[in-house]
DNA sequence: CATGAATGAGAATTCATTCAT
DNA sequence: AATGAATGAATTCTCATTCAT
């Protein structure tokens, strides 16, 4: 009955059972893949406007123009929504990120890329953007492995950067490099959520050049730095 | 009947009112505000295993020792539990941390200070650590003022350091002050988050020089910093 | 998913929103309409039996043959039913009342048709009765101005009489209309209340004529009237 | 523990027992009989403004500047507040009723003296008016045998009134007495009705004079009455 | 596949009543 | 007697999920 052979999980709940990987496009006869966009954006509207909590099935059908019913053949439960979201909607913009990353070869310039990346995708889908910041620390939280893997996906990309960065002499190697990713995704973050908190107004993007500077350069002054 | 120390708020589903000044010392009968601290620190200890919103009244009064009616003479709603714990448990922690910076002199100091006093209130908290990290962002996003207001006092404390240590030229002055506010709180925010997602186990003060010296000096080397 | 033909008010309680002006046949899809009476006929029965406020939405519910959550999906609340008994089954039965003094030409057959059919109905339907006797009075108390408004219908209808009465010649015109009005009220109020009360027995609708009778003539002989 | 040996009612909810004719003034240890009062006076209040049944102990309490503890030392329970207004307060002014009734001799002076002192009391105590009207027919519908006893007290007043009319030929006898008596108690409430729920401002004893008239020469004009 | 009415478990909250002080 | 904090049963209402059409 229900097509999403897709995963068994309400990661919310922690009532996850297998996590299958056969993805939604494996299965994508025409209209019904439109179907299950409709609902997964439409979901990260409402998750957007009202949090994940508050928002209800009656309002996600609605934006998406569906009934209610619907909802339950494209997607095993409330919390499957999400859980796709983060598994299809993200993991798309992740991979960009890799590929953003690939374009070039030093290491401040693949960092610079992805922080651009990251600020630009983020900023062309504010939905998105408040739904997977609001949420996935949320999930972290709550111990969702699935979530945790999605950190540590981010995590490893900047991992490879640092590594090259070093090998190349361009980054410290006096730091422990676990420190060093959490101080980069958390500025990130932090501007991120800033911009959403503040209502999504200003040009989000533009601070990708000024925070890859602080985060080479740091906040001393050089006098100080080489004391 | 209701003690109501508390306040109005309902922050979390924006049903707040106005928010009262009157103060818990007002009805301090004796035994009633160790209840109101009991009370409380077994909502956050539930609030942390299962999220405030997993999180039922019937779990917080068992785990308080007391009837579910009892919390609502201490607290009027389940939000204003949370709001309880923002106003009253963090704000202490806050005060802290402005006494620990007033410690010392120098920019750099101050924010040494003020980021192992950050991570060491945490350490020794971790319910609170976990409430806050969650429900602060979340709160942030679902737009509570007070919040926001939290977040702005760390942020000025912050700021004031930045300032003096642009006077003092120990701080460069080439960066909008705003975004660094971010990057430092960024930084502090994701290691805490990390810490507690990866179970609490490691000494999470002993990160905080080594993330302070990657704000003063940055990840780059000098070879490039000075180009 | 909530059909809510209704409207938004708990009149009981005060809470009332604006009351809207969707009928009950913007939906009725079938058998919607069905269950529409089945819940409303139910809560009646109970509420008679009970009173409004010691009746419970269980007992509504199992009494109708639904799950509680379907009476959500027709009433907003509670006090909704009533306010429903009130603008829907009530009205329909003023309704009548205004067609049966059509029927006739005189003032004084007029009021005659009148209370027969009023009392006719209350009989016809002791529920209805009782709930109406009980909970209107309640409600004009408490201030419900939708109460009010069945009541001064009621009352406008009688004034009409009185007014043709005092034109034809067959009704006096030296008592202020607005006392005359609560006279003929409430006799018809009490002589239901008195069969209510004892247990809904006897012929209410032969009470009409005599009562009528006492109306136009009083209790006092005419030896002493004309004194 | 409980001096109210009063009674064991809880008429509202028909979990009465035994009801113990012994008065409160049976027992009138000085300061005692104050508090019980006090509450009694209280009670009335709240149930005027809010109800009985949305009315909380907590706010007779406070309103009678006791704790809600005391209330249950005097009183068996919320109901029995009621019940004690009625048995007590009201039963009061009912002796009051006969004593006016008899201080004249004509039955038509008497049934003018009693409606008189009826509104004039009402007036005069417009919570206890409320309370009265309001919850005298609640508990008359649910089935309170002493409020109907109360109602019934009353009635007899007017029977035997009727009843000395028709010796004296002042008042016909060509009624059932019941139904008389019904439509002059109707005639009074629907007249202390619209008075309280029109907020209690005009002169209620005015009515007296103009609603007697009412009852004995009726609505009719002599010349159709004639025929 | 789609629907949306129906379900009923579950949660927050209230408040009459008790009882230790 | 008086108190008022504590209790917990009871109630309303919500909403994810199901299933007959």
């Amino acid at each position: 009955m229900n097509i999403h052979s897709v995963n068994e999980c309400s990661f919310i709940f922690l009532s996850c059972s297998a996590r299958c990987v056969i993805k939604k496009q494996d299965k994508p006869n025409k209209s019904n893949n439109d179907k299950y966009h409709q609902i997964l954006n439409a979901a990260i509207k409402v998750f957007a406007e009202q949090g994940y909590h508050k928002a209800t099935i009656s309002q996600v059908a609605r934006e998406a123009g569906v009934a209610d019913g619907t909802i339950y053949i494209y997607f095993k439960n409330k919390a499957d929504i999400l859980f796709n979201f983060f598994s299809y909607k993200t993991r798309r913009v992740f991979d960009r990120f890799k590929g953003e990353v690939e374009k070039v070869d030093h290491a401040e310039d693949k960092l610079r890329n992805l922080i651009r990346r990251h600020l630009g995708e983020f900023q062309r889908d504010p939905n998105m953007a408040v739904v997977f910041q609001r949420e996935a620390l949320q999930a972290r939280y709550i111990d969702d492995a699935y979530i945790k893997d999605i950190t540590k996906m981010y995590l490893d990309i900047i991992d490879d950067i640092i590594v090259q960065g070093q090998k190349e002499g361009s980054i410290r190697n006096d730091f422990q490099s676990g420190l060093v990713k959490r101080f980069i995704l958390g500025g990130v973050n932090e501007v991120i959520n800033t911009w959403v908190v503040t209502g999504v107004k200003y040009d989000l993007v533009a601070m990708a050049d000024p925070l890859v500077d602080l985060y080479f350069k740091g906040i001393g002054l050089k006098s100080r730095n080489i004391q």
